[in-house]
RNA sequence: GGGGUCGUAGUUUAGCUUGGUAGAAUGCACGGCUUGGGACCGUGAGGCCCCAGGUUCAAAUCCUGGCGACCCCA
């Protein structure tokens, strides 16, 4: 038998645990999220705002039509997405005089809009995002939440400066905001800078966030893009400097979509399904009464005793007493989903003022009622940091240094990123890419420096480059 | 873009080779009995067999095209 993909494996858990559902729409990659996966997403959502409005951006809201000649104003740019493009071209039956792109990303809507409301270098820097529906008529296979035509949870932050190191600077803090979110979220991940021919069309500069998924294959979860003046000059986007002469706006353009959901849930899991870090779980713990005909009343009173006192604390918990599913059917259901805790009551805990704590990874202990707080706490916190460290680990873990050329397949072919010195000239980056087929070169490392020399070239470098099979 | 595998009930699937309009499990609804790790018994609903053509007296089954899913390769 065919051993099971990673990606039909995640179809399973998404299916199961009732968070999305994909490949049934009638709709080539359009995917639906479910009530308890939207709840997932929002809470995604919630961090990645937070950590945004903390840092001056400012939330808005464009069309989602953009017209066809101002989408073509950047030649590089649309050359980019010429063939993802989705066209609208009638309304009813008239056909329509200037077609309309469904956006496929903002950063020329964004230009239109934002360079008359920016006339003085004083109105800088502008900080904005919003967070839309894109669209792109991906031609490669799609997958569910990783690769989709419409992409339903798109964060696109663009900024506007006076200079190019004030846009700079602003790319630290951008790179650092989105390392908060990540490590917020318990992602983890690698920071490359991608090679000329990768980057973003348009941009000048392109950092990306990879995580490396169970086989080896590293997934996009976010992206930094320095985009000097490009969209600014052709858009003509000027402003006036404080010595009285104009220039063209200096733009970032930064985004993270639903694939920081879909990370998520590929990283945390077993064979049961998903594992939800107790800091991103809608529902912390589930209440799972256990009664029987001649206690029933008593046992729930118990329950919702528990419930309500762990409510007034904090935490998000519902009350599964559903009469009609036995308590082993529950268990299960809420495993799956990846409710960090669960609390049961049953009668050898309502004789005594006790609880059944039993954590998603099966740790199970019964505690005095008066120490439920406590025990929950370091539970949630234990829970907490030990999921954390061992999924980090476990992605570090599929990073393999690598000296030779020769090397590289091996390591590839081990399911593992290669990880090497490498010097700026391109023509070894690209010598690399090509010594094993279906990998890319994901770029240098953004921030470390190794000394040592390129592993084409032998040149004396400190950067450090990656090698992977990519999603 | 190229190649492979596949598409039957909400889900997982049998049937396809060798044509005769479909069976199961699970889920769902109702009733009963139950409840400490996916209980059990009974009853019931649920299928344009992915779509469109073609071959045939007759197509889930054979042929062609399309749509969609998964995998491998560029």
């Amino acid at each position: 038998m065919e051993e099971e993909s990673l990606i039909e494996r995640f179809d399973k858990i998404l299916t199961s645990a009732k968070i999305y559902e994909y490949g049934k729409y009638p709709v080539k990659g359009c995917g639906i999220w479910l009530p308890y996966g939207f709840e997932i997403r929002q809470r995604v959502i919630e961090i990645i705002r937070e950590v945004l409005y903390k840092t001056g951006h400012k939330e808005v809201l464009l069309p989602m039509l953009i017209p066809k000649d101002m989408l073509e104003k950047e030649a590089k740019h649309i050359a980019g997405f010429l063939e993802q493009v989705y066209w609208v071209t009638k309304g009813g039956t008239t056909k329509l005089d200037i077609e309309l792109a469904l956006r496929p990303t903002s950063e020329t809507a964004m230009t239109y809009v934002f360079k008359d409301r920016i006339s003085s270098y004083r109105d800088l820097p502008l900080k904005v995002f919003q967070i839309v529906s894109i669209f792109r008529y991906e031609t490669e296979a799609t997958r569910p939440m990783i690769r989709v035509r419409e992409v339903t949870t798109f964060k696109e932050a663009f900024t506007f400066h006076e200079s190019r190191e004030d846009a700079l600077l602003q790319f630290e803090e951008a790179y650092n905001a989105y390392k908060e979110i990540f490590d917020r979220l318990g992602i983890p991940y690698i920071t490359p800078e991608r090679p000329a021919w990768d980057r973003f069309p348009g941009a000048e500069i392109t950092v990306t966030f990879d995580t490396i998924l169970p086989d080896g294959k590293t997934l996009q979860i976010g992206s930094v893009h320095y985009l000097g003046q490009s969209f600014s000059k052709v858009f003509d986007a000027k402003f006036m400097k404080k010595n009285g002469e104009y220039d063209w706006l200096y733009m970032l353009s930064y985004g993270i979509s639903e694939r920081a959901v879909a990370s998520l849930i590929i990283h945390y899991a077993d064979d049961t399904g998903a594992i939800l870090l107790p800091s991103i779980a809608p529902i912390q713990i589930v209440i799972v009464p256990i009664y029987y005909e001649y206690n029933k009343a008593e046992i729930s009173k118990y329950a919702n005793e528990i419930k309500e006192i762990l409510e007034i604390a904090g935490y998000k918990v519902i009350l599964d007493d559903d009469p009609d599913k036995t308590p082993g059917e529950k268990f299960y259901e809420w495993e799956r989903a990846g409710i960090p805790i669960r609390i049961e009551v049953g009668p050898k805990e309502l004789k005594e003022r006790k609880v059944t704590i039993a954590t998603r990874l099966r740790n199970k202990s019964v505690i005095e009622l008066d120490a439920l707080f406590k025990s929950l706490k370091s539970a949630l916190i234990e829970m907490e940091t030990k999921l954390r460290e061992k999924i980090r680990n476990e992605m570090f873990s599929r990073i393999e240094r690598v000296k030779k050329v020769s090397d590289l397949e091996n390591i590839i072919n081990s399911g593992k990123v290669a990880m090497f010195n490498i010097c700026s000239n391109e023509e070894c980056g690209m010598h690399v890419e090509e010594s094993v087929k279906g990998t890319r070169f994901i770029g240098y490392d953004a921030k470390q420096r190794i000394k040592g020399f390129c592993i084409v070239c032998s040149k004396e470098t400190e950067k450090i480059g990656y090698l992977a099979k990519k999603y």
